[in-house]
RNA sequence: GGACGAUUAGCUCAGUGGUAGAGCGCUGCAUUCACAUUGCAGAUGUCGCAGGUUCAAAUCCUGCAUCGUCCACCA
């Protein structure tokens, strides 16, 4: 044995062992209750992040249930990410000076299908380098024929149940990016605008958005407010940029009399509370900016300006005529910006597909409520059942090409919509005629993810071999779902009520939310700062078990947390420890002769054994973790191995003693132990990984 | 405006009722000893502040401060 550990020289030879000898498989026993984990599928075309490493608490929980005999399973999948893959492409795109108006949709679609496939191998290694023991035999790509059907069916189901319905509202629209989003994709950023006094009729109203003003509709004062109240119901006539006009004044308790002049002027079609103060007065709409965020032909010569250029027009126009009161230049306030790209959302009036959310809430937040599914840290608790009481319907229509297209058909005579699961309908469900055509919509990429955990385990379905198609009957609901807390309400809270939802059943047992992963100052990382940690350079220079160890020792669940190399460099050191303390034993001479401390030894050898394993069952892998370092290094390595040298411990003893850290370590540090292990002397030729916990 | 988290050794963080802990760093000593990716010895904290409950509080309660995160339609 060499005097150090080269983790080089061990991770990808173990990693290949193991899995030809197909022991991330679950040995299915009809008797036994099984252990399950669906990973968080990842991207299929982005590389792996740092935060993705955090997923080892997933590796640590079903290397534990494998060793102490459940039949387990951990399933890998790849999501094809709808919004952010096709925001990706259309860089790329961009880059040869294309977009994807310039190919028909079955064409774009292909092209980022190839895209996806050419990436998707590599998060899947990357996967592998981390140590993962997951089920590659079980794979499932979110677009497979198999889970769109799932999803379709779904749907279909929510539709004729009436929990699923067309609406005309306002969206929330990137301009940019040409799709609408649901509430949760809307970043609200603070930010300084002018506030702008125009006059308006008899009144002087404060606005932002002057530009909008050829959608007004109706002008609001508070019906408490008793400057105006003599104004409500009566009609004004304002002198506006392009002709005088006549327009309504309506009493609304949305307006805060303090805000401005206490008078707003009512833009229905681009902003959430003039809609909804429009809906209760019964008001008209007038859209006054398109889905491209230029002016319509309402807006007469600013027709065709982008709206910050319309801005400044309508500004100066209104200044040279004198329409303009004054400037508040130090107003500042919140603006809805798209996540991804930062652009400003328009509220724009579009016809999209919704999720009734309060049926499937109310099951979700009385499933937690009655502790079918446990949370771990408890404090989450209370963010799901507040975000699950707070959802609006969700909006899952997105004007992208990549994902699953929405099977729904509108008829041309009757306006009827007719929804199938995937195959296309030959009439109307309604008038039965038989031109149709499909909505060009697909699905948000989470209304899929919702439905990862039973969609997962159907793959099969009694298509493929036998062994899968029971998947669904034995391994669900699920035991553990783990991941980040920053997704709780966009994925965990909507598999919950979809998993309900569809299968009658919680789709997992437990939810443990891990923190997100900050440089070593505590930002968070990211490409544009240049902070990010690439964790196969990390893996290369410290190996897979000293990162892994790493992000686990003194972090506590659902704490966010600052990632040091100083710190990987330790545990690396440590993996090294066990790799010198191993290399000792095994150069001993094997012989019989008693030890005046063996009792002792194995006393407490016990007892960790029993701390360690009752902190697994607590999911506390932190106090495991810290533990085995402490009471290897400084109890095993530096009293007991000298202990021996002076013959107060047996050989025999001592060998068993290091074989139980190795198994104790293993779900931890799967690489170096199992190595080690099957370099024991006596050793059975059975794989660590699929040895026995020790008891 | 609301919710949540953090505040503990120089740095990064564990610890949730019973005499203050870890990693990294620091100081001194040790080198043909399994390991210098090491060993031995050592220093360092009125556990954010102020009250309260308790025989006992870093830990429970109340209030405050600072930092951070998430949410929220003030035009």
């Amino acid at each position: 044995m060499d005097k150090a550990y080269d983790s080089k020289l061990v991770e990808g030879k173990i990693y290949r062992m193991w899995e030809k000898g197909g022991y991330f498989k679950p040995k299915i026993d009809k008797k036994k209750k099984p252990f399950t984990i669906i990973l968080p599928p990842p991207n299929a075309n982005a590389d792996l992040h740092l935060g993705h490493a955090m997923y080892v608490i997933e590796d640590i929980m079903t290397r534990y249930h494998r060793m102490i005999g459940d039949p387990t399973l951990w399933l890998p999948g790849a999501d094809h990410a709808g919004f952010e893959t096709q925001y990706v492409f259309e860089k790329e795109l961009a880059k040869k000076d294309k977009s994807r108006f310039d190919f028909p949709r079955d064409v774009l679609y292909k092209m980022i299908w190839d895209f996806v496939h050419e990436n998707r191998g590599k998060m899947e290694n990357q996967l592998r380098r981390l140590g993962f023991s997951l089920d590659w035999s079980r794979n499932v790509f979110t677009l497979d024929q198999t889970v769109v059907t799932t999803v379709y069916t779904t749907f279909k189901r929510l539709f004729d149940e009436g929990l699923v319905y067309r609406g005309l509202r306002l969206v929330n629209y990137c301009t940019k990016d040409g799709t609408g989003f649901s509430d949760l994709e809307v970043k609200h950023v603070e930010r300084a605008d002018p506030l702008y006094y125009m006059k308006y009729g008899p009144f002087i109203l404060a606005t932002v958005r002057p530009e909008t003003k050829f959608g007004d509709t109706a002008v609001a004062v508070n019906p408490k407010d008793k400057r105006y109240k003599k104004w409500i119901g009566k009609e004004i006539e304002v002198e506006g940029l392009l002709r005088k006009f006549k327009m309504k004044v309506v009493g609304d308790d949305a307006i805060d009399p303090s805000f401005g002049t206490g008078v707003a002027k009512v833009t229905p079609s681009h902003d959430f509370t003039d809609y909804e103060i429009a809906k209760r007065h019964n008001l008209p709409m007038k859209q006054v900016i398109g889905f491209d965020g230029r002016l319509t032909d309402i807006a007469g010569p600013y027709a065709g300006l982008k709206v910050k250029t319309a801005r400044e027009k309508v500004v100066e126009e209104m200044k040279t005529r004198g329409m303009i009161d004054h400037i508040d230049e130090n107003y500042t306030h919140t603006v809805a910006t798209c996540y991804k790209c930062g652009t400003v959302i328009e509220p724009l009036p579009l016809e999209q597909w919704y999720v009734k959310i309060k049926p499937l809430a109310t099951q979700a937040t009385k499933a937690i409520k009655e502790k079918k599914i446990a949370v771990v840290p408890r404090r989450f608790e209370k963010h799901m059942i507040q975000w699950l009481t707070n959802f609006a319907d969700w909006n899952i229509s997105r004007q992208l090409v990549w994902g699953m297209r929405i099977p729904a058909w509108k008829c041309q005579s009757c306006n009827e919509w007719t929804v199938t699961e995937g195959e296309e309908p030959n009439q109307c469900s309604k008038c039965h005629k038989t031109k149709l055509q499909q909505d060009t919509d697909t699905f948000d990429t989470w209304f899929s993810s919702g439905q990862w955990p039973f969609a997962t385990l159907r793959v099969a379905q009694g298509k493929l071999s036998d062994f899968r198609s029971n998947d669904f009957n034995y391994f669900y609901p699920t035991s553990v779902m783990e991941t980040a807390y920053d997704i709780l309400p966009w994925w965990v809270c909507r598999m919950i009520m979809l998993g309900l939802y569809v299968t009658n059943d919680v789709p997992f047992r437990t939810v443990y939310y891990h923190g997100l992963i900050r440089d070593s100052k505590g930002q968070k990382m990211s490409k544009s700062k240049g902070n990010v940690l690439n964790p196969l350079r990390l893996i290369d220079q410290y190996g897979a078990d000293a990162l892994r160890f790493s992000l686990v020792f003194g972090t506590a669940a659902g704490n966010d947390q600052s990632i040091s190399e100083d710190k990987i460099r330790g545990m690396r050191n440590f993996a090294n420890k066990l790799w010198n303390a191993a290399r000792f034993v095994t150069l001993l001479q094997s012989e019989t002769k008693k030890g005046q401390q063996d009792i002792t030894f194995k006393k407490e050898m016990d007892r960790i054994i029993h701390k360690v394993t009752s902190y697994m069952d607590k999911f506390n892998f932190n106090a495991a973790s810290e533990l085995l370092y402490e009471s290897f290094w400084h109890w095993y390595c530096d009293q007991i191995i000298e202990q021996a040298k002076n013959g107060k411990i047996s050989k025999t003893v001592l060998h068993e003693g290091l074989l139980s850290y190795l198994k104790l370590l293993h779900p931890f540090m799967p690489f170096v132990t199992e190595e080690l292990y099957q370099k024991m002397p006596g050793w059975n030729g059975t794989p660590l990984i699929v040895s026995s916990w020790p008891v």
